[in-house]
DNA sequence: AGCCCGTCGGTTTTT
DNA sequence: CCGACGGGCT
């Protein structure tokens, strides 16, 4: 029979008063789900409702009641999430809270599978493999595969993306391609051919890729009840940011880490769902009170970031979903300008608009930091980026292109991780084949010699190796010997492949080696804040470092930049002045979704998103003229969400040019052909 | 086998 | 605007 045993609370620990005064820094419905006692919580939040500041102080209330910092886990939705929201939360307890252990469920689990990979037969030092890695695999065993040559075959990239989605979505390849990609629907023998050996040449080769982290997790635990019991039993409360963006497997794992001791807190707002192609469904935050029995829903209603103008254009945008959102968000904060819907003649007048409008803000007070230019994808800024350089506006970009992914930072990482673990083959394929002389197939084969040769440390096999390359490949084994001498430091390592790589650069990208070199100098300048190569390499995998394209001189010295992002990377952000670029058919909704109800939905909530994120001004543009390279240009609608906004939530502004100053008395000007002045 | 160049097709969102 | 692929050359 099993009994309970009542641990009393130290009297000492009774006596303490709290730091923080709770109750003055918080709202009513904020303190409850601050200081609600254990057990499963749902805090339904609302846009703006101070979620985050609510998780903060539960972090930090956690701890004053006695909970040691290291038996609490934070799961975010990036990394970057987790540092700010833990700094804060450290802000509020000078220091203490540094040791709460936080992160996204990626990073999460990489912790524990180095602890206990061993127990599922990987090596404990297994690799992890990026989206573009996972790719280069699959081309792999593509390319050794006898495939229909006639019809057109996916890239190696969206056969990824196929294997991916199979797995996150926990749906047959055959579902994922009826759904999502139907022009390869005579290709499901081939793919799910190539989804089996891509799975075995991963367990062979000891590699993971971002989803096997999540899977490998569960399969160890599943399998191994002890680690289970240890890796629970570690944690006291386990807490979720933005739990309507986790999927099935993330919540099998949030039930997992909390299976010892039932203290989970998971917070989100079925409304800001905008990750169901990655396999989430905004709905699963209702299945939470049946996978956690027992429950206590709460809810942080309170609006303090917007205007209720912008509030009352949001609940606009969301009532249009198809399905019903349970949900107003109120706020005291009346007044402020209407939202603007922006109709500019072209892109070059979007882009010209946002800089003024910026410029002007900025005058009236608002930092630049404090204002954001949102859109639904990357390349929909690339017109702006140029107008900010050109008028010396500093911004960092969110979202798009990662430094990470770039094939030049690609080829000088890929020479750490041999250094770090000799028997990582896929970089060894890269390593090799940026030598003169070695294509796909010597490199496949050089790799087998040095596999077989190569334990722990690297040696060069003793092969016939052609003289068109066996030089440069000694002079490759000569760097790598050298960094890899044990107590060397990280930046020495990291200099000796720069060194080594500048002339294989120059030759790969000749045409802009110069723009690819300047990444490499970002990277080197990271290096710094890694404590040795395996952090510095396993950041890399985890973290989309974002590559901030920030060359433009600041206006004042050190002035924090505009910020550029896609409206997924800016979850959970918040700014003074917003502007929605490119707000038209085909883009936001995009044209992948319009055929999809269900699809459809979620472009409506990425609006919803986008239209939250402002605080006081907000601005939605869309340019009535696009140009396409052949075509020529043709004329846009804007985006259907905002066709039928009644009047009164959205003031319509068009754009003038400035005519020339009527205080002219002198002579008409000749005609207006000057170069320089048209815009 | 590897490299270079021309052509053509596809083009979201992220860990 | 980038990458995959085919053809011709080394």
């Amino acid at each position: 029979m099993a009994r309970s045993f009542v641990l009393k609370t130290d009297p000492s620990e009774q006596a303490r008063r709290y730091r923080i005064d709770y109750a003055a820094a918080l709202n009513p419905q904020q303190q409850a789900v601050v200081t609600a006692p254990g057990g499963p919580v749902l805090v339904v939040a609302g846009a703006g409702t101070g979620k985050t500041r609510t998780l903060v102080y539960r972090v930090a209330w956690l701890i004053e009641t006695g909970f040691a910092p290291e038996s609490i886990v934070l799961l975010t939705f990036t990394r970057r999430a987790a540092r700010e929201m833990l700094g804060r939360a450290s802000g509020l307890l000078d220091g203490r809270c540094d040791r709460v252990r936080g992160g996204t469920f990626h990073a999460v689990c990489v912790g524990i599978l180095r602890r206990f990979a061993v127990r599922l037969g990987f090596p404990q030092r297994f690799t992890i493999l990026d989206a573009s890695d996972a790719a280069d695999v699959i081309d792999v065993i593509r390319g050794g595969m006898d495939l229909p040559k006639k019809e057109r075959f996916p890239r190696k990239k969206t056969i990824q993306a196929i294997l991916s989605a199979a797995v996150n979505q926990g749906a047959p390849i055959a579902d994922v391609l009826e759904t999502r990609y139907p022009q390869f629907a005579a290709f499901e023998r081939e793919l799910v051919e190539i989804a089996g050996r891509y799975e075995q040449a991963k367990r062979g080769q000891g590699m993971m890729d971002y989803d096997d982290l999540l899977v490998r997790t569960l399969e160890l635990f599943r399998a191994h009840d002890d680690v289970r019991r240890i890796v629970a039993g570690e944690n006291r409360h386990v807490l979720v940011d933005e739990y309507q963006d986790t999927n099935r497997l993330q919540a099998a794992l949030v039930k997992a880490f909390a299976s010892e001791h039932g203290n989970v807190m998971a917070v989100g707002d079925d409304a800001q769902g905008i990750y169901r192609f990655r396999g989430a469904d905004f709905r699963n935050i209702f299945a939470y009170p049946e996978e956690f029995p027992g429950t206590r829903v709460l809810k942080l209603e309170h609006n303090y970031r917007s205007s209720q103008r912008i509030l009352d254009l949001a609940n606009h945008v969301i009532g249009q979903a198809r399905h019903r959102f349970d949900k107003a968000l109120f706020t005291e904060r009346t007044g402020g300008d209407l939202p603007a819907i922006v109709q500019a003649p072209d892109e070059r007048f979007e882009s010209r608009f946002v800089c003024q409008m910026v410029l002007d803000l900025r005058e009236q007070g608002i930092p630049l930091r404090d204002m954001a230019v949102l859109f639904r994808a990357a390349h929909n800024s690339y017109d702006l980026e140029t107008e900010l350089n050109r008028r010396g506006i500093p911004f960092v970009k969110y979202g798009g292109l990662k430094l990470a992914e770039a094939a030049h930072v690609k080829d000088v990482v890929s020479h750490l991780r041999v250094l770090d673990n000799p028997r990582d083959a896929v970089a060894w394929n890269r390593v090799l084949q940026m030598i003169e002389g070695i294509g796909p197939r010597t490199a496949s084969q050089v790799v087998d010699w040095i596999l077989e040769a190569s334990g722990e440390s690297l040696v060069l096999p003793e092969r016939p190796f052609s003289p068109r390359y066996a030089e440069a490949l000694a002079a490759l084994f000569e760097m790598l010997r050298r960094a890899g001498v044990p107590g060397t430091p990280l930046s020495v390592q990291v200099d000796a492949v720069l060194a080594y790589y500048e002339p294989v650069l120059r030759r790969l990208y000749y045409e802009d080696w110069e723009k690819r070199k300047q990444d490499l100098e970002q990277l080197a300048g990271l290096v710094g804040s890694y404590a040795d190569r395996a952090g510095l390499l396993e950041a890399l995998a985890l973290d989309p470092i974002e590559l901030a394209a920030v060359d433009v001189e600041p206006l004042d010295d050190d002035e924090a930049p505009l910020v550029l992002s896609t409206i997924h990377s800016a979850k959970g952000l918040e700014f003074r002045a917003v502007f929605l670029i490119h707000a038209m058919e085909g883009v936001l909704p995009s044209a992948y979704a319009v055929s999809d109800d269900d699809a459809l939905d979620e472009e409506l909530r990425l609006l919803y998103v986008a239209v939250t994120r402002a605080a006081d001004h907000l601005f939605v543009s869309w340019p009535m003229v696009q140009y396409q390279r052949f075509e020529g240009p043709y004329l846009t609608e804007p985006s259907r969400f905002l066709g039928s906004v009644p009047q009164g939530l959205l003031e319509p502004w068009s754009l003038v040019e400035e005519t020339p100053k009527a205080p002219w008395t002198g002579p008409l000007l000749p005609a207006p052909d000057e170069p320089e002045n048209r815009e």
